[in-house]
DNA sequence: CGATTTTTTGAATCATATCAACGTACGTGG
DNA sequence: CCACGTACGTTGATATGATTCAAAAAATCG
């Protein structure tokens, strides 16, 4: 029930046996399953959720009704509105399951009370954001200036993983295209050659 | 000397007079003039750099000689290719200086060091973290469903000081436009009405 | 000042979006 | 297990926003 979590952490700080108990301590179980949600525009981002088992997507809707992915998180990923999260301001996003997931959520209390009692995972969390910081610069550096070829080659090659997993027309919107587009660019990848 | 840091961290996470010297050990004093480098493509980003005074722009130069700028960063940002600073791998940005400039310098070892000696630093970099990761995930957002227009008004309501300091053509590349296309943005947002 | 850089303007072109139609796959209840 | 309805993906024709290339106007700098 925690295996990805305490890889996940391992990965990045050393916690004792003593520290992981204190740990697990903190979060709750969630399953949900598919097409459930865990945050709906309009409510208040309650939980920083981590990623055990399944897949989720966050988006938002513009005034159109067009769908525009944000993020993905499959096993081993958190995702949340982390402004809504930490402000309490209501959420422009939606966080659904796209398969049946297994969370482990932690609520802002409990998460301000874990760092606080776990310098440790105040480091994780450092490290993580790090790493998540410069995963987005990349994407923006790649929305701003590369053809749409190029970036469906790009995510190919980045979340081989998660484009077996996800319908075409999500990867066309997380990457900013219409998946008519997206859809002409693969028969292009195919033919030539 | 260290105002402008001081300001940024106890904003943030609150240090005792005692802490703050010790803070002040761990950072070197640098002025760069106007169009010096602070890290030049192909070379490893050495230093971890907050702004006292000034202002710096990152950027890439891709294959056909066109500038992409990532990031500006005026009094109280920081500044570095984060990736090449953690890793040690060359990195492929230039950041420079586009006014006179006075910095403070972390190098890896010293932050390191910091992180360790002082609990307080760890925090405050994880809450300045939050605050990048929120930001670019609003400019991700943008990038991808917003008009040229839309950027324009964007960046002037979010950044209305940068715009200010920085020419024209450079706000296009930070916004993925052309200095053309900005130009004409600009003209049909004075005109109409 | 003159020289360079920056911004503007125009015309042609290109990449992607849009709209509409069709085929296919999927899963859900009868 | 089949049939039906809804989702999804593909294809074509057209429209559009932004880029490209070229050159002139304006601003800035030494």
């Amino acid at each position: 029930m925690f295996e990805q979590l305490f890889k996940s952490i391992n990965e990045r700080v050393a916690l004792t046996e003593e520290e992981k108990e204190l740990c697990k301590t903190f979060y709750t179980f969630r399953r949900l399953r598919k097409r459930q949600f865990l945050l709906q525009e309009g409510d208040v981002c309650k939980y920083n959720a981590f990623v055990e088992k399944g897949l989720l997507r966050s988006y938002t809707v513009d005034d159109k009704g067009n769908e525009h992915i944000i993020q993905f998180a499959a096993e081993g990923w958190w995702i949340s509105d982390l402004y809504s999260f930490l402000t309490g301001v209501t959420s422009v996003y939606n966080i659904e399951a796209l398969e049946d997931c297994e969370l482990l959520l932690l609520t802002k209390s409990a998460s301000d009370e874990l760092l606080a009692r776990l310098p440790k995972f105040e480091s994780y969390q450092r490290i993580l954001l790090q790493g998540a910081y410069i995963a987005m610069q990349r994407r923006i550096h790649a929305s701003l200036n590369q053809t749409a070829e190029e970036k469906y080659l790009n995510i190919i090659d980045i979340y081989p993983d998660i484009i077996q997993r996800v319908p075409q027309h999500m990867v066309a919107s997380y990457l900013g295209l219409t998946p008519e587009t997206l859809s002409r660019v693969r028969k292009q990848l195919i033919l030539p050659k």
